[in-house]
DNA sequence: TCCGTCCGTGAGAGCGCTCTCTTGACATGG
DNA sequence: CCATGTCAAGAGAGCGCTCTCACGGACGGA
């Protein structure tokens, strides 16, 4: 103790074993659960174990497990981009409840430059943790591959790109968009048009690729000038859903690939002199908070956000547990929650 | 190993002291920054240690030094509810860039229950960290007083209850919500509500207070009916603006206690049939994305977020280093952001 | 009854590091 | 010239734990 206060804690296993008149090998096995033990034995350990309140050292017992017991998450926000929604608080409680349950520790880094990402990635791989989930980490971002190569068991969230070889967990975009826009066919909307996210991500063509899924299932046509990029942003979705309507006036449903690009959509409809839904409907995507703040509020797909987390962390233990890395991948169902903004028919 | 993979890092002290022709004492006095060696020595043994990419073991070093090196982070979440502001990501940045820089570890802790909540406390006890920040506890919550008679360093975000003994960090509430008030009476505003947060929270009666400091301080008298409770919600901010508007039809600005219920306010100020800001200016608190989503957009007080995180970081390891659990405060002052609902001059 | 087997328990090594104590080289002062 | 001081460097103990191996008693079959 170099700052001269003292600790609790101290019983060591020494202490227990004396107190319990056993060998240090027997508290070890009673505290890691061995079936070697007998009964009587086993109670009588715990008891003094409860007794002197005796907590395992960690760093002794890593020493010569070379198990840290420790799990990194590594969320890599591309440098200065603000959070805007509750996706990380979420995602990190699903991968803390599923953790403390399994007695792991979660280890949070947060890099933000290419520097400090290069101090995660030497940490990482020094063997600090037994393994590491990477959130958020823009498409060439060298450090997936360079833990893959130093062995260091990985799990991403979000299909990753080029269809690399790691285990992933993610939300079926596809289907979340299908059902989305399943439903504002069987509402009886007649020409659905969407607003797309980025074309270079994942999500943005999963859920367009939903989208027109929905379409086709129903026997209807794919037309080109009934999607619009709206780059995941505010402006690009005002911008594309003016667009929409000057190509297409005859517009009576929008899919917008996320709650903010719907929200925009439907200022920028009822700035068009647009009666949301009873001339056209608007489905977003995500759930967040601001699908209920509009007025009328916004049907959504609604993402399974702690759920992915609590994968994350499953798929984590268990690569760290086997023998050989092999890829897997969860992908998670994800939920239509209907509200205003997609009622009623429209206008005949 | 138990799973049959090796690690790279697997260079020791030993290792290293081997190829350098030196003792272990030696690379260990290197490695550690000591003084006491020669330049020549030291020159040679970091080469080696650059060239067998020696990483020290912190489960070994940890074992003899009774340091963790790694501060945990406790955000106790009242159970179920929703993050619902980037406020935890982005105090979260804000502690884990001051950790990386210091090269400590952050560990994060999100206990769900009153059961997970005694066993992080039993964890931060157990001596596994060397201190820790807490966030979020609710008022009656045992774990400050528990681990600060285990004499664990903590700091706290938010003005501690009952004025405990503890070290905390805050954002200045009072002066935050003082300047947003001055700033409507400077702009000509003549009858000033405003709507408060819960007033069983720091912040809450922080925010009122300042509201009122800034009425005194332009000599004019402080009008209980101008003040109702909004219990930080949005609801409660509706209902409030509507008895406001009621009991006292002259109000040309409101103050509300949080953007969401400054929202509120703003929506049921146009449904009541004001113009903002032409009759009534509306001013929030937090400036949270909410604040550019509305129309028009809201005047807020913005909290440094980042800035408190860095800074409760920066005081815990002080008083880790300390030799004594000396209770230190740090309150950071806000910016008042002007947008449109607080613009112009009332019409006469 | 004797031997082989099984299994609960203990002894002891050793994980990688820090830190105290010792050693020895060299400079300095009486 | 020797006593003394200074300082770089090494030797070695030991942090608290796990794990292998040895031991000895109980048990079953011949």
């Amino acid at each position: 103790m170099t700052n001269g206060r003292s600790r609790t804690g101290t019983a060591t296993l020494e202490a227990v074993a004396r107190a319990a008149g056993v060998s240090r090998a027997t508290v070890s096995r009673v505290v890691n659960e061995s079936p070697r033990v007998s009964p009587e034995i086993r109670m009588a350990v715990q008891a003094v174990v409860e007794e002197l309140g005796y907590v395992p050292n960690r760093a002794a017992r890593s020493l010569v497990t070379h198990r840290s017991d420790s799990l990194a998450v590594v969320i890599a926000q591309p440098a200065g981009q603000v959070f805007t929604d509750p996706f990380f608080p979420r995602l990190l409680r699903g991968i803390s409840s599923t953790l403390a349950a399994r007695d792991r520790q979660l280890i949070l880094m947060m890099p933000e430059s290419a520097k400090d990402e290069q101090r995660v990635g030497d940490y990482l791989i020094a063997g600090h943790v037994d393994g590491a989930m990477l959130v958020s980490l823009h498409e060439d971002d060298p450090l997936p591959a360079r833990l893959a190569s130093a062995r260091v068991p990985i799990v991403m969230v979000g299909r990753p790109p080029r269809g690399s070889r790691v285990s992933y967990v993610d939300v079926d975009n596809r289907q979340g968009a299908q059902s989305a826009v399943a439903h504002l066919i069987e509402s009886g909307r007649g020409v659905i048009a969407t607003i797309t996210g980025r074309l270079d991500t994942a999500p943005g063509l999963d859920r367009r690729a939903g989208y027109r899924d929905a379409l086709l299932d129903a026997g209807r046509p794919i037309d080109p000038t009934l999607e619009a990029n709206g780059e995941f942003t505010r402006d690009g979705a005002t911008a594309a859903m003016a667009h929409l309507l000057e190509v297409n006036p005859a517009i009576d449903a929008v899919f917008a690939a996320s709650d903010q690009m719907a929200a925009a959509a439907l200022a920028a409809l009822v700035a068009a002199g647009r009666r949301v839904p009873t001339d056209v409907a608007v489905v977003g995507f995500d759930d967040l908070e601001i699908a209920t703040t509009t007025t009328p509020q916004l049907t959504s797909v609604r993402q399974p956000i702690e759920e992915l987390g609590r994968e994350m962390a499953r798929l984590l233990l268990e690569g760290v547990d086997a023998a050989e890395l092999v890829p897997r991948r969860v992908i998670l169902a994800t939920e239509l929650v209907v509200r205003d903004s997609s009622a009623g028919v429209p206008a005949p």
